[in-house]
DNA sequence: CGGCACGTTGAAGTGACTCAATTCGCGTGG
DNA sequence: CCACGCGAATTGAGTCACTTCAACGTGCCG
């Protein structure tokens, strides 16, 4: 018989309050009213060390996670014991929001470097829903946003060349590092060239001939768990990548750009 | 200059309702008056015929695609021109509902065979959710499933051989139809091999040459557009098939138990 | 009956994989 | 401070599998 477990240790934290505000408003227009509740999520901050494991297949949480400070990799755990990446997640993503209705995990999350997260009760999260339906909608972006990652990640590993997979992610990773943050040639991608692999369904050595054709070409290169942007005209041209698939309007900002192709 | 287009033709229908109700409380437990809400939503019915989209990458949709017969397949277009299929969609799917929250189409949804859908008015279906959150709730568990099956996609097509990648297709695609059905060894896939191969991420020749491996060792054919199971276990086994990722599970949480704690 | 799309089959090319050896980077311990 | 060790990156060689190309067969619809 499964029991409930008492949240206990679970309280209201400014730092995390701060953050999950921040991240709720990028997806719509909040009132002080949606704010206070937000303010009023319990959570527990916690920390994981590289591999270590956030949530794991199988699981049935009564926690939502919510990423603080380091990198998040959802993946799948097959049979063979080989591991097929998902996506990628960065500080302020809610990487775990389905778990609030499908209540066995079908994936695991597992950190990528030091991470620190929060883990939000569930049914503080409901109740928040139930209570501030605006703030409800603005959630209810957060996993579509990652759906659309996912249908992009389809694509790109199935329909592009190594060359343009591997740029196509450099690019999705760094746009979505950067945000609205400071111009920089730089962001984070603590992963070693064989979990690229696992990422984009090639061995580690395509990876590593991947790797040295952007050098080459000089749009973009890996060092140190750093993706370095030396050409992003080049790269995105490379990867054919597009963010519309990334959503950054927030209620009815137009994306122009013009559909073609047939 | 975009303008809002006044829902004209769209009224509440039985045939819709009963399939909307029914959808949804497979979803969570509905009380009456959720039943009588969602009979509420006006909708528009029409019909596609094979190649047709119901709605296209870049559209700004006001209404979302409630599919009452047929199939749909939803596709990246590249700029290539080339197609990328991301997911199958039955009669009773809600393939759209993304669009509720996200505003433009980052994909396309085209018609299979002959389809009949209706299309529900987005403004109805927002202020069901806010009049009555229980079906809120279930319709929220309606794309994160779709998201659970975008991820498996990309293990599918990443980390499996032609002949799995097909099998696990093959079982999918007849897993959902038959969802509560009767028994029967064979349900609908109207596509040729080579769109398989943009589902699959290969190319027509190799779904040839699995689907006859599949025949070969009897497990499954393809025939007329439809699926032909031979031998369930084998084909599972060949698939590594586990369906947990379908999320089978009526989410007893939600609706049983409004919320702990607090 | 004719056309066209799709399925089937064979053959050849090529690109990604495996295997293997060497180097590099960095943290540890002497 | 330097030697060592280990994981990761780099590089080359050879194999294999998927792709492309091409020809032919088949079934369906006008």
């Amino acid at each position: 018989m499964r029991v409930a477990i008492m949240p206990e240790g679970y309280v209201p934290r400014d730092e995390v309050s701060d953050l999950l505000v921040s991240k709720t408003a990028r997806h719509g227009t909040l009132t002080a009213a949606d704010r206070a509740a937000i303010r009023g999520v319990r959570a527990k901050v916690s920390e994981l060390s590289v591999g270590q494991d956030a949530v794991r297949q199988g699981d049935r949480p009564e926690v939502a996670v919510f990423l603080l400070d380091g990198m998040l990799a959802r993946y799948h755990t097959l049979p063979t014991g080989d591991r097929q990446y998902l996506s990628l997640h960065l500080a302020g993503d809610l990487p775990d929001l389905q778990s609030l209705f499908l209540t066995t995990m079908d994936h695991s999350l597992g950190a990528l470097n030091r991470v620190r997260l929060a883990r939000l009760l569930h049914s503080d999260l409901r109740s928040l829903i139930l209570k501030r339906p605006g703030v409800g909608f603005a959630l209810w972006r957060v996993p579509l946003v990652d759906a659309a990652i996912f249908r992009q990640a389809i694509t790109n590993n199935s329909a592009r060349e190594p060359v343009a997979r591997l740029a196509h992610l450099f690019c999705e990773v760094f746009h979505r590092s950067r945000a609205g943050i400071a111009p920089d040639r730089s962001c984070p991608l603590p992963m070693s060239q064989a979990q690229l692999g696992q990422i984009l369904g090639l061995s580690s050595i395509s990876i590593h001939r991947a790797l040295t054709a952007l050098r080459k070409e000089g749009s973009a290169d890996l060092r140190k768990g750093r993706i370095e942007i030396l050409d992003w005209r080049s790269l995105v041209r490379r990867a054919a990548f597009d963010p519309l698939y990334l959503h950054p309007e927030k209620d009815s900002v137009i994306a122009q750009r013009p559909f073609r192709g047939r």
